[in-house]
DNA sequence: AACTTGACAGCAG
DNA sequence: GCTGCTGCCAAGT
């Protein structure tokens, strides 16, 4: 009888969201918007809140998910959004002003 | 069970 | 063009 095993079941939606972040290919980028709206959903704050909860790092880039302006967003850990600026410039992502550059060209569609 | 917070988005001033 | 408020939904306290 297995009792309850302290397994962190998250939530479907977070799951749901976690998923649809993977589906992003290097180089490209989305935004928490349309991720919304992958899931059938208005709720980005919730997506951005789901994201920020990711526990598999470098499974889930999340940090390929920007703000609908093309802005970085955030990003966790010390020097956050640095870093993930870093990591999109890495991927071949420009970034200027701290914002990406021709974003709707890079933006990913589900 | 209720209130507050939150990795946003859109519109008004 | 920037700042501020509102709306959206879920999760945490």
């Amino acid at each position: 009888m297995a009792a309850q095993q302290h397994t962190v079941t998250a939530t479907p939606f977070q799951q749901a969201v976690w998923e649809a972040i993977r589906q992003i290919p290097t180089g490209r980028v989305t935004t928490y918007g349309d991720i919304a709206a992958y899931l059938g959903t208005k709720a980005v704050r919730a997506v951005g809140t789901a994201a920020g909860r990711n526990p598999n790092a470098p499974q889930v880039p999340c940090h390929r998910v920007v703000c609908a302006d093309g802005k970085i967003g955030k990003y966790s850990g010390p020097g956050a959004v640095k870093r993930k600026k870093e990591l999109l410039s890495h991927e071949g992502v420009e970034i200027a002003g701290g914002k990406i550059v021709d974003f709707e060209t890079l933006r990913y569609r589900f």
